[in-house]
RNA sequence: GGCGCCGUGGCCAAGUGGUAAGGCAGAGGACUGCAAAUCCUUUAUCCCCGGUUCGAAUCCGGGCGGCGCCUCCA
């Protein structure tokens, strides 16, 4: 099976089948930097992030873009209200919105381009559509788009063009404009643009770039004319990515965009979040109340981009749970194998590789519908093969191959989470006992897989944060400390001098230290984290 | 009003014709000095009614309930 996507255009789930597969061209609606971005907002572009690891996973070569969006209204009037220029008012939350990106493990896209930069393209393309008379100048020196122009305009979100047309009070500030629906793409300079530095010289006047058109002008300056993949937020289907394929393909006359995909919105608390009900959660927020950025990745990444999903205290603990268990998997198997990640890799280079091909036998079909326990010999050309590896690759060899196909399934995050888990629970109890090679080769497919979760990188990517606000000295003394209490306690409890033993572990648990007493000894671990 | 989505065990959530993945939580058990971790066992008339079918959570009709977009909010 080959990847689908659903395309909102289509309304259907479509093959997946881009121009050149070793150069998909992928473009984002990213923030609008005039504050810190919200969980909301996080959970689109975590669903983003997820795109990108896996058709990278899947074998695509990717080149990813993201827009910032720093001049627009919001921008402006924070800037204004702040007595600061565009860039003294967006930059910082710039730098905010990758931190908080770093937080959750997502992985740096190519390009993040910001619309003041892109000016001169935008310019540009207004001037396209104006040669080719898909445009119009209105009196004050704004330029809108001329629906009538594009008669396709309302393909994507499947409206009606004449809907609202009829009996239409045209509103006193868009008197300009031909059509109540045409929309701008240059915006005459407003009173307290120039202060903040939000106006461009253009041939017919000056003012600034309309929302539409920067992702437009950027998508196209970074990418090309035509895109493999367009993604957005639900909310952004009418009218912002219906006027981007107006102005794109009336300027360049070729199809924009292969596929459309929008995420669900978030709630919040079964309610939706709004400025009105103050109920505008910020990432920050939550990560500074006690939250751990790898749950909320969890907890963002775990439902389908097509389901809507409510977060809440409730879903928030399960998705601590669920990681505490990756976690310690991980912890398990590299203690077993004796190794890293890194070196498992390079031991077992076909469970490791970007989508491990079904090629040992246990084919995707084969996989499915089988109980993950029946490590076969009767599967189609299954038994031979299998025949030298331990229990804990032939784990692998099942998981990854049912992993893979549930990503090809319009990105079924469920699915594959669900063959982790499989895969989880059917390695730990071979895990004692089991060859160093032998659990190699469950470490090597364990963070294969999480190259496309990322939940494990958030989980270590919180940890190093953590210790390196510590300080590197202070971290070094910290173990040490632990470390000589586990020793106090061993001596202990070799004495069976119970009491003590348990005063330790009780001392150790009140600087957040967990203790696991194992057949090769005690492991600690931090609380969270 | 227009367009669209959803309703699966205590919670979250896969599954779109052949008698229900997975996670979290709970209960019992094994292991442990006690724990922790791990494993085993255990919890579903798939919102309701009707229809199609040998067979439906899955298709069709109706109902009830929840939600989204329809002014630059991801």
């Amino acid at each position: 099976m080959a990847l689908r996507l659903h395309d909102t255009e289509r309304r259907t789930l479509v093959p997946f089948e881009p121009d050149d597969p070793e150069d998909v061209r992928i473009y984002a609606c990213g923030p609008t930097i005039y504050g810190h971005a919200h969980v909301g907002n996080f959970r689109t572009f975590v669903f983003y992030d997820l795109v990108h690891r896996a058709l990278e996973w899947l074998g695509y070569r990717v080149r990813f873009v993201m827009n910032l969006t720093d001049v627009d209204d919001k921008t402006i009037r924070a800037a204004r209200e702040a007595g600061t220029d565009l860039p003294g008012w967006t930059e910082p939350f710039r730098e905010s919105f990758l931190r908080d990106a770093d937080a959750l493990a997502m992985r740096r896209f190519d390009a993040y381009p910001k619309a003041t930069a892109h000016v001169d393209a935008m310019i540009e393309l207004v001037a396209t559509l104006l040669e080719r008379e898909m445009a119009y100048v209105a009196e004050d020196g704004s330029v809108y788009f001329d629906i009538s122009a594009f008669p396709e305009y309302g393909r994507l979100s499947g409206r009606d063009l004449e809907e609202g047309r009829q009996g239409e009070r045209v509103l006193a500030d868009e008197h300009d404009k031909n059509d109540v629906r045409d929309f701008a793409l240059w915006k005459a300079t407003a009173p307290g643009d120039e202060e903040v530095g939000a106006a461009w010289d253009a041939p017919w006047g000056r003012g600034r770039p309309g929302w539409h058109l920067e992702c437009s002008a950027m998508s196209m300056a970074e990418l090309g004319p035509s895109l493999d993949l367009h993604l957005g937020g639900e909310d952004l289907i009418f009218p912002h990515h219906e006027g981007e394929i107006a102005q794109s393909e009336g300027a360049t006359g070729c199809r924009f965009v292969g596929t459309w995909l929008h995420v669900k919105h978030l709630r919040i608390q079964d309610r939706k979040m709004s400025k009105s009900l103050g109920n505008m959660l910020t990432l920050r927020e939550l990560l500074e109340g006690g939250e751990s950025a790898a749950a909320v990745r969890h907890q963002l990444v775990s439902t389908h981009y097509r389901t809507e999903l409510n977060l809440g205290a409730e879903g928030l603990a399960g998705s601590r749970g669920a990681v505490a268990r990756l976690v310690r998997f991980a912890l398990r198997l590299e203690e077993a194998a004796g190794v890293t990640a890194g070196e498992a890799a390079e031991l077992h280079p076909a469970l490791s590789g970007d989508a491990p091909e079904a090629g040992w036998g246990g084919s995707v079909e084969a996989a499915e519908g089988q109980d993950a326990g029946s490590l076969d010999a009767d599967r189609p050309g299954g038994g031979q093969e299998l025949g030298g590896a331990g229990p804990v690759e032939a784990a692998a060899r099942e998981a990854l191959p049912r992993f893979r196909a549930a990503l090809e399934d319009d990105l079924n995050v469920s699915g594959a989470l669900a063959a982790l888990f499989v895969f989880v629970k059917s390695v730990n109890p071979r895990l004692d006992g089991a060859a160093p090679r032998d659990a190699a080769a469950g470490l090597a497919a364990l963070h294969s897989m999480d190259r496309v979760l990322g939940l494990l990188e958030a989980a270590s990517a919180a940890q190093e944060e953590g210790s390196a606000a510590d300080g590197r000295e202070r971290e070094e003394e910290f173990r040490a400390w632990v470390e000589e209490r586990i020793r106090q306690r061993t001596e202990a409890r070799e004495a069976r001098d119970w009491a003590r033993a348990d005063a330790l572990r009780d001392e150790l648990g009140e600087a957040g230290v967990e203790l696991e007493d194992g057949p090769s000894g005690t492991r600690w671990t931090r609380r969270d984290g």
